[in-house]
Formats: structure tokens, sequence, C-alpha cells
DNA sequence: ATTAAGAATGCTAATTATTATTAATTTGTG
DNA sequence: CACAAATTAATAATAATTAGCATTCTTAAT
């Protein structure tokens, strides 16, 4: 793989973003500085970046997927108020892939915890859910 | 709502496809013996569904949802090599939730965990991952 | 049983999310 | 620099899902 100026540019702005952004959010964020960026480009990066493990792909509430520059095993928290995405730390289950393993006896690669609610600050604004 | 023949099909295709199927995949299970049903029949009802909590809505490695009877609180075992889903008891973190909601302040609902990796089926008969 | 209102459906078009194609541009290397 | 391979932009194509609308089914009151 030859670097590329675009590929680089969509994992800088994974980096910078840690909104848990789709692909088409890093298209208009990286298209105001670059127009001639495509969204063909951003799609294309972000699955060789997601098989390199050098990003990670994340399945929202919505049915486009989200990417997020944060490799490590953790879990996320989905606001059915607001939509942002929020970061939890791994500490919550630290040996679960293991117990995954003992019972189903399959070789567990990595784990996708997401865990859908409201969030504190819509909690106390008294938004209304969707 | 009315009662509607259709939507209880589709209900009880979900109770006995215990297979996590998708929309696409329900249709064509009912569609031999209900060929007047129409495909966004299925998708209509299984939204209806889920948003009453009827059925899950599940999503796996691909593009397409998957939809469960199961309703309650359980994680999922996704295989790589197979695209097989299965289910895992959910005695694996029971007390998840509580965490999640005292780290963030959040109220949790509910939760969605799945695991990727290569199911014992395929790691004995050496298929390949794709 | 009849009927009218609302709900649900089939069909199709439209949208959304993503991938494939291809000619042109960029990058790595001798 | 020159050439081959990798990458790109632009666009077409595909996949998954939803919307629009005329028709059919369900419900509940007559």
């Amino acid at each position: 793989m030859n670097y590329s100026k675009h590929r680089s540019l969509i994992l800088d702005a994974l980096k910078i973003n840690t909104n848990h952004p789709t692909a088409e959010e890093i298209y208009m964020f990286l298209k105001k500085d670059y127009p001639k960026l495509s969204l063909a480009t951003v799609y294309r990066n972000l699955n060789y970046l997601s098989q390199l493990c050098l990003v990670k792909r994340i399945k929202g509430l919505g049915n486009s997927d989200h990417f997020d520059y944060q490799t490590h095993s953790h879990s996320h928290f989905l606001c059915q108020s607001c939509g942002k995405i929020h970061d939890l730390p791994e500490t919550i289950a630290p040996d679960i892939n293991k117990s995954v393993e003992q019972i189903l006896e399959a070789k567990v690669v990595y784990h996708d915890m997401s865990f859908i609610g409201v969030c504190s600050d819509c909690q106390k604004h008294h938004k209304v859910q969707f």
C-alpha cells in the first residue's frame, strides 16, 4: 500500500473528530478544505483502514456505519435522544471475551458493545425522546 | 393498531426461524406460501414490531439488519467465516447496565453486545475466513 | 349483516448507503 | 526523469430501506 495524502487526511480527521463520524460526515468535514476529495475515496479508505485495524467500524442506531480512531476494544453509549455516541472505558467487563470463548468453544477476535438509552445531558434538559 | 394477518405471519416466521433472519430472508421464507406478500410489508411490520419491542433488531456484520423473536436482553456471536449468528446467555455480564449507568449518569434502556470471531464448527472444518 | 372510518397492503418510485468502473493522476523506484 | 503500480475523481451501479398512493382488510357502531 502506497502513501496517500487523502488516506492520511481521513485518518487525521478521525483523530481530531472524536465524535464517531460516519463516512459522509468525514467527507463533509474534509470537503471544506479539500474540495477535490471524493466521497468514494472516503469510503474506500475507511474500508482499507478498518481492515488494517487502524480505525474501528461502529454500528450505530441508524443505517450508516460510524468510525472511531480508537481501535482498542472499548464500548459505546448511544443516546436515543440526541443521537450522540459516548465512549466507555473497557473496564466494565474486562474478561468477557474469554467467557464467550469458553461458552461457545469459539475464537473471539473482538467485541462490539453498545448501551442504548438517554444520556445525562438529555435527562437534565428534558429533551423529547424519539 | 389493527390485527393483520401478515404481521402475525411475520412474527410467526421469526418464532420458527431462530437463525436471526434479515427482512429479505423473512420475505423469501413467507413468499413461498403467501405469494401476495410484499417486501415493503415485511419491512413496515418489522419496524412496527421492533418499536413495540415484540422483536429485536440486530446489527450483523453486513449492511442489512437481522431480527430476533427473543426480545429479552441477550448477546450474539457473529462468525466471520460462515456468517451465522449464535445466541449467548445473558449470564456473561449480569449487572453491566447498572455499571454503565453509574459511569455516565445515564439511563440505560438496553444493550447490544456482539462478539465477533470464528465459531467452533468453522474452526474444526478449517474454513477460510473472509 | 351493513357500513363507514381507519388501518394495512401491494406496487412502484424514491432515498440512502455503499460499492464498482474507468480514465486520469499520483507515488515509489530504478 | 521514466515507468509501473497505487490511488483518485467522477459517475454509474447496486443494495437496503422507505415513501406515496390507490386498493383491500378490520373494526366497531348501526
